[in-house]
DNA sequence: GATGAATGAGGCTTCATTCAT
DNA sequence: TATGAATGAAGCCTCATTCAT
C-alpha cells in the first residue's frame, strides 16, 4: 500500500546534527502532510519518520507520543489560523468590514495551508479521547470571535441568557458554513476568493440581521416570508 | 483473574436461531452506536460483536468486512434521512416553506436518532479509502436538495455556469451550517427545535436573496451595508 | 478473492431428495476439483460446499471431517489408477510391454483426469498429519508395482539384501520420473501420449538393465563410458 | 496453568541487539526447518518466531510477510543448490562426467541440508499464489542445466521443434526421478550416495542415449527389446 | 435428506512505543 | 544529537465445525 517504501528499508539521507527547533519543524510539517493526508489513525508514526528523514525514537524524544505530535500541528495550524484572523480584523473598521476581512482572510489560509487546513478540520468531528478536544476548542475559539462581532454590531446592551444560546448557535453555524464551504471551495478552485467570501458574507448578513433583531424585541417566531 | 470483566471471558448470553434480518438489525444499531462514540478507525470488531452479543463470525458472515459493516450504517442512516427529507418538503408549497419544514425534519431526525446522524457526521471530512466516499455522496444528495430549492424559488431561467458554481458553493456553505448548528445544538438542547431551525432559516433566507441576485442580474460585488 | 460468491449468499438451486451415493459422488466430483486448484489447505470447505450446491452440513454428514473428504477423494482417484494400471499390465506379456502397457495407461490416466492425478500428486511431497500418508503410500503401491515389473523381467533368484535397497531406489526414481513427465506434459500436451511414454520407457529400460546387472553379478562402480 | 509449554508464555532468552543479517540468517534457519516439516499453510508465524526465539514483528519487519519470508528461503537454499551444481559439474569434463558429479552433489546436497531440500520439495506441487511459481522457476532452472547436458553431449547441430520438446520432457523426467530418489533415500541411508548416483546415472545415460538417437535420426518409435 | 444460524480457535499483520548504545 | 534493534498489544479476518430444526 505505501509502495516498496518499507519503514525499515528507507534510505535515510542521514543529515545529522540538525539543531532541535529546525528538526521539530521539518517533522511537523511532515506530519501535518500525512495527518491531513489519512486521518489520525491511519497515519502512521512508521511514515511520518520516513517521510521526515528521521528514526522513530527521534520523534520519540521530541514529541513524546503520537497523539502529542498530533496536538502539536493542531496547535500550530490552529495558532496560525488564530493569528491571522486577529491580524486581519483589525478592531477599528465597522464590524461588518471586519467579518469580511476574516472570511477572506480563512479563505487564504484554507487556500495557501491546505495541508494545515486538513488536519484542522479532518478531525473536527471524531469522537473520543482528547483528540477531539483540542480541535473542538479551536473552533470554540472562532466562534467566540465570530460572536463577538455580531455582538458587537448590534449593540444593545446584555442579551438575556436565551438570547446569548442564540447567538451562540448561529455562530456555529456560521463557522460551519465556512469550513463545508471552504471544503467545496478547494475541490473548486474556478470560483475566486473573493467572490467565495461574498457568499459567505451574505450568511453573515443575515446573522447580524438575526442577532439584531433578538437583541432588540423578542424575535418574532414567524418572520413574514422576505421575498414578498 | 475472576474478574467478570476480562475481555476474554465477555459473557454471552447467547441467543440462538435469530432470523437474519433481525440479527442484521441488531447489529446495526449496535455498530453504528460505536462507530459514532469512537469513529472508524477507533471502533473495534470486537467491541461490536460484544456489544451485539453475537461473535464476530457472524457478522463477518452477514457483512463481510468492517468497511462494509460501516458502509451499511452509513447507508442506512443516510438513506431514512433522505426519504425523512423528501417526505417532509412536499412539492406543492412554497420553496421558502419546504426549505423549512426539510430543515426541522433534519433537526428532529439529529435529535431522535443521534447515533445514525454521529455516523454519518463523524468521519465526513476523513480521508482515504471509500469511507469517506459515502459520506460525501451522502452530504452531495443533501446538497443537490438544498440548491435545488434555492434554484426553483427564484426561477428565472437557466443559470449562467458561473452563476451555477456559486449557487453549488452556497448549497454546500448551508449544509455545513446545519451540520455545525445541529452537533452544538446535541449539547445544547435548551434550545428548542423551532428556534434552532429559525436561526438556520435566516441563513437560508439570506441564501436564497443571493440566488435571487444572481439569477437576476449580475450581482454587485459589493451590496450596500444592509444595516444601514 | 472468490469473485463475489459469497457462500452464504451463494443462491443454491435447492436440489433435494438425491441419495445419498450419487451425492456424495457430486460432491468427490467438485472437492477434488477444488484440492486439485488450491491444494488441501488452501481449498476451503466453505468452497467446495458453494461449488457443490450443498450446505456444508451435508458434507460434514456424509464424510466426516475436511480431512476424511480429502482422503476419500485420493482414495477414488488412487484406487481407479491402481485398477487401471493393474488392468492394463496383463500377467501373461513380456515384462517390458507391461510396463510400456502401464507407462501408457499411466499417462492416459493423467490427462483424462487432471483434477484426480493434481490431488494425487500436489501433495505428494507435503509434510506433517497423516494427509502425507495417505498419498505417500499409495506411491508405495505403485513403486511396488514397478519393483515387481523390474525384478521379475530378470529372473535370477532372490536378491541380497543390498540389492533389493537399490531396487527400491531405482523403483521410485521411476515412479518420480514418471509423475515428474507427466506434470511436465500437462503443459506441453504437443507431445503425444505414445511419444511421451517412448521417452519414459527409456529410462525405464536403463532400470532394467540396471537391474539386470545387479542381480547378476556385483555391478561394476565405474561402468565405462556406454556413448564411446 | 503454570506449565511452561503454555503458548501464550513461550520463554524468550531475549538476546538483543543482534545485527541484523544474523538474526536475518537465524529467522531463516529456523523458518526453513518449520516450512519443511509443516508446509507452507501449515506453518504458523507463531511457531517459527517462537523457535527463532524472536517476536513476530521482528520478523515481518526484516521480512514483510509470511510469503516473502518462504520465498527467501526457497531462494537461499535454491541459490546454494545451484551454485554448488555449478562448481560440481566444470564444463571442460566430458558430459557424462559433468552429469555424475552434479548428481552427487546434488545427493550430498540433500544429505547434508536436509531442511533446505525439503523446503524445495515441499510445495513442489502446490498449486496457486506465487509460491508455486518459485519453485516451479527452480526446477526450470535445473532441467535447463540437465537438458544442456544432455544436448551438448550430443553434438550433432540443432535440434528439431519437436525434438526440443522431447528433450525437455527428459530433462523433466530426470530431474523428477533424482527428486525422487532423493527423497527415499532420505528415509534409506543404507544405500551409499555413490551407489545412489550410480542408479540416476543408470537414468542419466538412457537419457543420452535416447537423445543421441533423437538428433540423429528420426527416433525409431518402437525400438527393439534392448534385453534380447 | 437437508439447512440456516452460529461459534471457538487461531492465523497474519500492524502499530505505538522503548532499550541500549 | 541520533539510531538500530526489538517488543507487547491488539486488530482484522477465516476456517473447520456444530446445533437445532
Amino acid at each position: 500500500m505505501l509502495d516498496s517504501s518499507d519503514s525499515r528499508t528507507a534510505r535515510r539521507a542521514g543529515t545529522r546534527g540538525v539543531p532541535r527547533p529546525i528538526r521539530e519543524g521539518q517533522i511537523l510539517d511532515v506530519a501535518g502532510r500525512v495527518f491531513a493526508a489519512r486521518g489520525y489513525h491511519a497515519a502512521s508514526m512508521d511514515e511520518i519518520a520516513a517521510q521526515a528523514d528521521v528514526t522513530k525514537p527521534l520523534i520519540y524524544a521530541y514529541f513524546g507520543s503520537k497523539e502529542r505530535l498530533y496536538v502539536a500541528c493542531i496547535e500550530r495550524a490552529g495558532q496560525e489560523l488564530l493569528a491571522r484572523l486577529r491580524a486581519a480584523t483589525v478592531p477599528t473598521a465597522p464590524e461588518i468590514e471586519r467579518l469580511h476581512a476574516g472570511v477572506l482572510e480563512f479563505l487564504h489560509f484554507v487556500d495557501e495551508r491546505r495541508d494545515g487546513w486538513q488536519v484542522l478540520y479532518s478531525e473536527a468531528a471524531a469522537r473520543g479521547g482528547p483528540l477531539a478536544k483540542e480541535v473542538a476548542s479551536l473552533r470554540e475559539a472562532v466562534a467566540k470571535m465570530i460572536k463577538r462581532l455580531l455582538t458587537h454590531s448590534t449593540n444593545r446592551g446584555e442579551p438575556s441568557a436565551e438570547t446569548d444560546a442564540e447567538l451562540d448557535g448561529v455562530s456555529h453555524a456560521f463557522v460551519g458554513a465556512g469550513e463545508s464551504l471552504a471544503n467545496w471551495w478547494l475541490a473548486h478552485p474556478e470560483l475566486r476568493a473573493e467572490r467565495a467570501a461574498e457568499l459567505l458574507m451574505a450568511l453573515g448578513r443575515a446573522g447580524v440581521q438575526q442577532a439584531t433583531e433578538m437583541t432588540s424585541t423578542q424575535a418574532p417566531r414567524v418572520p413574514q416570508d422576505p421575498t414578498r
